[in-house]
DNA sequence: GGCCGTTATTGATCTTGATCAAGTTACTCT
DNA sequence: AGAGTAACTTGATCAAGATCAATAACGGCC
């Protein structure tokens, strides 16, 4: 492995505090791969064998269930996905395919789970990544259950514009085909809600965003932090569509 | 706090490895308290000061926005609740509130988070309960992203019947009103879905559930080990509702 | 037992969102 | 550049589920 990409995953919350000898024990039994667009690299059920962290591309996490299929998350680097299957070491719970040419660090999941035994930093880093994990998955159910698709949209392209920086035009960060299954409708829907949100402050023009009155749209979208942040960490691991960018 | 009290505590997973000593220290500055039915044990938006410990009775966690509500989880004995607020020292995102009279031991937060810094074993079963939870909301999530409500309604109906030993005809352990909230539909609905349901091979008395047809049930729930489990730990915590007895 | 408030059911209607079916635009690949 | 594919949009229709309204059943409580 380039010891750029270790640096880069010594940044990360996960393995920032533990020793360093501890971190070199993990990284020695690990390995870089680079995946073409398209690979399935995970499929659920599967056993949890290795952590997996995204160094360049992006990963969409999946579920599968009777024919139908819906997108939980997008992971950007650099960060780590299916954490919990890994320390249960249980099936993976969701499936994950690379969106374009990606590269991925594999850690062996006994490595991690024979590691945050021996090493209290990381055992407090890993019960912090599980516990801002849980609190993004409560977040994303509530948004679900509470809010109707107009609402989520809504409160998605305000969320985006916040995490750009406040912006009033970004552009989206993902396809809409699977920004409207990340958020639980039909790309149909999605197409058509938001033509009508332009009467609620947001114009569309292919994947940009232009928000024309911001305070119409927080009127509709509601934005609650108990359901769509601030949350340092959520972003960062699979939890979350990725940033926009301005 | 009682002797008989503390036995059972100690027998959760979350306090069972820990050193005699650790789990004493934690238990002197917790107390436990009754709490009337119908009582709002918390808010969603508070601090998330205490970890709490169901001894008896059963308490709802519930979320708000907008003026709607929804069951997130009920929880019974004996088993812990929003251990992940907790730990990130962050907001809860859920309420609860007693839905009968229920006796609660309260251990603070701060307590916790010096604890599994000190013991480890205390450490691994923290990560092991949240990597759990984590896993039980991402089914939830899968369920409610996946299924229609017909879906998971028979999915519900027949997890129960495994939950209680494969028994064909058990009464449901909650109120429908309730658990049509928890299953993210109306109370009208479930109850009309119920009763078209009858074709499918269950049929409805009142609380009382008898599976008349298992196979048909099965064929229309099509249920997934990787949604509806087994899990062992799930249904202990605070992520799905509590088991039905036969 | 009978009263009262809550929960459950049932029916009628309405809204939301899904599905089906073209079209159009955008992108990829050679 | 141009063909071919995939993504996006738009319209028409359909189905699932919500809402509103009224009644029925249940469960505590004196």
């Amino acid at each position: 492995m380039r010891i750029e990409d270790l640096l880069e995953i010594r940044h990360l919350h996960l393995f920032r505090d533990m020793a360093q000898a501890n971190f070199e024990v993990l990284m020695i039994s690990s390995y870089a791969q680079a995946f073409p667009q398209g690979l399935e690299l995970i499929r659920q059920g599967d056993p949890a064998d290795f952590l997996h962290i995204v160094l360049e591309g992006s990963v969409e996490l999946f579920a599968q269930w009777s024919g139908r299929e819906c997108t939980m998350a997008v992971v950007r680097p650099v960060s780590t996905f299916i954490l919990a299957a890994n320390i249960r070491d249980a099936p993976y719970l969701m499936s994950a395919r690379t969106l374009e040419r990606t590269r991925i660090v594999l850690v062996p999941a006994s490595d991690l789970r024979a590691m945050f035994r021996r090493d209290t930093e990381f055992a407090v880093a890993v019960i912090n990544e599980l516990a801002s994990s849980y609190r993004s998955v409560v977040r994303n159910a509530k948004s679900l259950k509470l809010r109707n698709s107009r609402e989520r949209i809504a409160s998605y392209l305000l969320r985006q514009s916040q995490l750009a920086g406040g912006v009033a035009s970004y552009v989206l960060p993902v396809e809409k085909r699977l920004l409207a299954s990340y958020l639980g409708m039909t790309a149909e829907n999605l197409s058509r809600t938001l033509r009508t949100l332009e009467a609620d402050g947001v114009k569309i023009d292919g994947a940009r965003v232009i928000i024309t009155h911001r305070a119409r749209l927080v009127a509709l979208a509601k934005p609650d932090r108990l359901i769509d942040g601030p949350d340092a960490v959520a972003e960062q691991n699979g939890s979350g569509l990725p940033v926009a960018r301005g």
